[in-house]
DNA sequence: GTAGTTATACTAACATGTTAGTATTATCTA
DNA sequence: TAGATAATACTAACATGTTAGTATAACTAC
């Protein structure tokens, strides 16, 4: 049953069963444990994390609604392969949002949230410069968080997750290459500094080339990964 | 069992047990035949639908994704209030969302797409004429899905209306307005000139201004029926 | 009469068992 | 040997029953 080594046990999450089921699958596939295409028995779930078919079933639904698993009715649930397309619509989406975001922020922000977006700044600097991959796409991620929160719209962020999950479980993909996240630092870095002067046109470019810059990183992989991908 | 006359029975659905209960649910919650703040109590859905308890659990939890119920854990599942806060923001998410496809489309749309939305535009002036507001809505709802789905994108739609359900349920608050639906025909007619002229800043500003009148026309409801909305 | 405590009723959460439908495989026939 | 058919095994979907926790109401004591 090498199932066990895909997957961590409950006690390494919180809330009710269903939400820990949920989440050490999704953790599986996130991490390409569980890798596209393959197909989830949930009868080894169940005997796996010690858990009666109810909170699977329930946890494999809300994957689905993530587009993280295809379930194919009377047949079974299968990893969702990577799509380039789905990527993109990933990235659009949040450029979409971040950008409407910057348009309010540019002329609302207040000293405060310039504050913490720069105190973030400087721990994405450190954790660029000892080339800390987790540490650095965490406070990524935060930062796009930050942005969408600060205009007191609740669930833009929890939107903006939805379609990124595509985007951040391709990511797994990627080599770590030399540079790159100092150059990503240095892209934030210029989007905040047009905020800071207020300048929405500016803050705008600057977020658009910086999300482009993963598509492009992004693209190359369904030629690196074809069985991955769909239609391959 | 008044419960009878708000909910409609699941063979006006289709799917499986648990989309009927679910949809029948929401209509009867998008409709206002249960109203903000009134619980619902499973048992007397299962009794009403026929139904055991797992498809109205399931139905539920899908609401509640949608923000349309809360649910109380081992209380009890209520219908959300509305909130003002909410329905801006699914108006500013649609915006975000729209305004990028349009800057897509304005350089990329082709004949057969403009073709298509002159008809829906043709409907539209036909209903708008009449005043049959329920149908000039459902072409509304069309057009917006039509600019969407025309990027390539295929789950803008479904994100957009994810937000955009609170503004449709709290629409139904709104009393007819004489001219009202001529006018939101002759801004949508704005939005789909300047796109047949690639114009992009102008069509950009036409949607702007169309999906503020909305919210213009449903700020006052709070005042009007405060029972129905949060904090109040 | 009021405050505190207890009991009841309602809910979510979960387990277990059943049904029905589909895919795969094995067997039989041509 | 190849193709068609039948049987088996696996899955989702649903029903039913149990447990545990919370809110509300009733009752008791002060």
């Amino acid at each position: 049953m090498t199932l066990k080594l895909k997957i961590r046990t409950l006690d390494n999450f919180q809330g009710s069963l269903t939400d820990r089921t949920f989440l050490a699958i999704r953790e599986a596939i996130m991490e390409l444990n569980f890798l596209p295409g393959e197909i989830i028995r949930k009868h080894d779930i169940c005997n796996t994390l010690g858990v009666s078919r109810s909170p699977v079933s329930e946890a494999l639904a809300k994957l689905r609604n993530e587009g993280l698993v295809e379930v194919v009715p009377q047949s079974g649930t299968f990893v969702s392969r990577f799509s380039l397309q789905d990527i993109k619509e990933g990235a659009f989406l949040r450029e979409a949002i971040e950008l409407a975001c910057i348009e309010i922020l540019a002329s609302n922000i207040s000293e405060k949230q310039l504050i913490d977006l720069n105190r973030n700044l400087k721990l994405q600097k450190v954790l660029a410069e000892t080339d800390d991959y987790q540490g650095f796409y965490q406070l990524d991620a935060e930062m796009h968080s930050m942005i969408m929160d600060f205009t007191g719209y609740k669930n833009l962020a929890k939107v903006t997750k939805t379609g990124w999950v595509q985007v951040d479980r391709a990511r797994q993909l990627l080599l770590p290459v030399d540079g790159r996240l100092k150059k990503a630092f240095q892209e934030h870095r210029a989007v905040i500094k047009a905020l800071e002067k207020n300048d929405v046109a500016l803050a705008r470019e600057k977020m658009r080339t910086h999300l482009n810059q993963l598509i492009l990183l992004l693209t190359p992989l369904e030629k690196k990964h074809p069985h991955l991908f769909e239609n391959s």
